[in-house]
DNA sequence: GTGAAAGCGCTAACAC
DNA sequence: GTGTTAGCGCTTTCAC
């Protein structure tokens, strides 16, 4: 393999200098017909490409975005970083992608990272709690904004669903259908998501009457889910309804509940929570508050991108989120 | 946000010149003691951290891979980023996310950025026929290594699951649990691993005097899915179990069953493929030949390494599959 | 409308 | 061991 063509090559060819050829090529100019005919031909004959590193270290700037998330092998995260690319890549941005494993030396490194402009932006799902690093990290910088789960005490642009109307929401179905007794299960209680999705859901299910008979706070995760399901069945009394934080927690639920010989609807009627992965399949198909994932990414990716063309206010959007109604919740009426 | 420290200023900071300072941070040189504290310390204070851009440009190559897949928002493909990432982290390297949405200019897009080095190497999984294009453009270069779905008449590295020996034990399960006529619902016909699934089922299935009575041929897609089990319903004739090529198709038909109120396992055995979803969560939890998908990923990249690394042969590899019994089977013996 | 030249921050000969 | 000197390929003043 020879070396590529570089912009010299084609302005030689082409009988310009570099900086002609350079302006074209950015639209920063009106060439002559004929100039810009020849750069044409030049550039194709030498199927010349820009090379993305010079422009980058000379523009100071990279033309590509990071997305920070716990992990890509989770549906929810997934989801949201094909919504992502699929904006940046129409803006003409590439996307860096960041699985932070949940750990804040990771997060903190993806962040160094941007300081340095490897990427000119950051769009940053985080799971767990901030003890100060990340808000000092990240309020030096600008270009950051925060999805999905909250960073306390930080002022920065932030692009959530809303979480207090999902609780609400599930509540309000499960007392549409009679349920009088409930419980839910979380993820951690210290975050926003949590805490959010269950005072909604306590403050409707209260409203309508009925009782939030017992709660369980952990982790957003498969285990935790059966732990909780043990708990629940173990310590229930009477209880008929249970709201889940996520769709972890709904599978860990499910099998316990099935190696129990428990039905879902009819021992238990269940709602769950992020409605990202197969639940419509499931038997019974499970009812679930939906996450607007597609437009959190969106969303959020639109208000990178006002950051970088020089935005400078911190919005805090909320997403309206959805009840998807199946076959888990049974009428007791 | 004042101008970032460049290598030069810890240069001058620390009394030296910025090449001895450039080949200290490249480990290439032994310092005395003295010399590389009054480094450390001038990065410390500075707070400096190397320009990427700038490195890359100088060094003609910039520490990156691109994974091409057709969609992130797909477990398999989620699973197989997943394990990329790790390994390409672990090595010092970043990934860059390429989702070409099965579309060939976009495949060829992300090809032409390999060219002119925006990443050193690629790893590409691709779902469609190649008309020729990608073999003409992937020929050319010599960092991508195939993983997942074979490139007809391409010669590179390649690391695929062993979809015929998945056939094989799908119908050997089949089998011995005493089914005898059995129908298969595939991906495209065109592509290398609907071939070697079926190839593989119905060898296997005839081998053990059982016939493969029906087979469908369409897309790795729940719509597809659907469609065929509503043709399998109509026409079956005494069909007692099915192996399906994907999980995908598998949604497809257990939607198209509970429809038509036919029951999993005792209307129907169904084995899936690829076992990326939560198939132990439904009910019945469904009997699955397991990729090997964190193995392919960790595999595919380390075989891109080599490459990357100077290696110049083209092995295919193919990795073993794994066939996990749940509920979906009913024995007829 | 076009060109010359300086620089972006780093690495890699080549010297000493 | 350490410094000098050229680049890497592009953008961007500043001229004309």
């Amino acid at each position: 393999m020879s070396k590529p063509p570089s912009l010299q090559d084609v302005a030689r060819a082409a009988n310009l200098s570099p900086a002609t050829v350079s302006r074209y090529l950015n639209g920063s100019l009106a060439l002559p017909a004929d100039t810009s005919a020849r750069i044409d031909r030049a550039i194709a004959e030498l199927r010349y490409q820009p090379n993305p590193h010079a422009r980058s270290l000379s523009r100071g700037r990279s033309d590509t975005i990071g997305l920070v998330i716990p992990e890509i092998d989770n549906p929810f995260f997934a989801k949201l970083a094909a919504a992502v690319e699929r904006r940046a890549d129409a803006a003409g941005l590439a996307l860096m992608l960041c699985s932070s494993l949940n750990r804040k030396e990771r997060e903190l490194h993806y962040i160094e990272r941007l300081r340095r402009n490897f990427v000119d932006g950051l769009l940053f799902a985080t799971n767990h709690v901030d003890t100060g690093e990340l808000v000092r990290a990240i309020g030096a910088n600008s270009n950051v904004v925060i999805v999905d789960e909250d960073i306390d005490g930080l002022v920065a642009p932030k692009v959530f669903s809303d979480n207090r109307e999902g609780g609400r929401l599930a509540a309000e179905h499960l007392l549409a259908h009679g349920h009088r007794r409930m419980a839910f299960i979380g993820g951690p209680q210290t975050i926003m998501s949590t805490r959010e999705r269950s005072a909604g859901f306590r403050e409707a299910a209260i409203a309508g009457g009925a009782t939030v008979a017992a709660e369980y706070f952990g982790s957003y995760s498969i285990p935790f889910g059966r732990e909780a399901a043990r708990r629940l069945i173990a310590e229930r009394g009477g209880i008929t309804a249970l709201f889940v934080a996520s769709d972890e927690i709904l599978y860990g639920v499910l099998d316990v509940m099935r190696e129990s010989g428990l039905s879902v609807g009819d021992d238990l009627s269940i709602i769950t929570y992020d409605d990202a992965g197969p639940l419509a399949f499931l038997d019974p198909p499970i009812t679930a508050v939906r996450q607007p994932i597609e437009e959190m990414g969106r969303k959020a990716f639109e208000v990178l991108r006002d950051r970088l063309n020089g935005m400078v206010d911190n919005p805090v959007i909320l997403l309206p989120v959805e009840l998807i109604e199946r076959k888990s919740v049974k009428n007791l009426a």
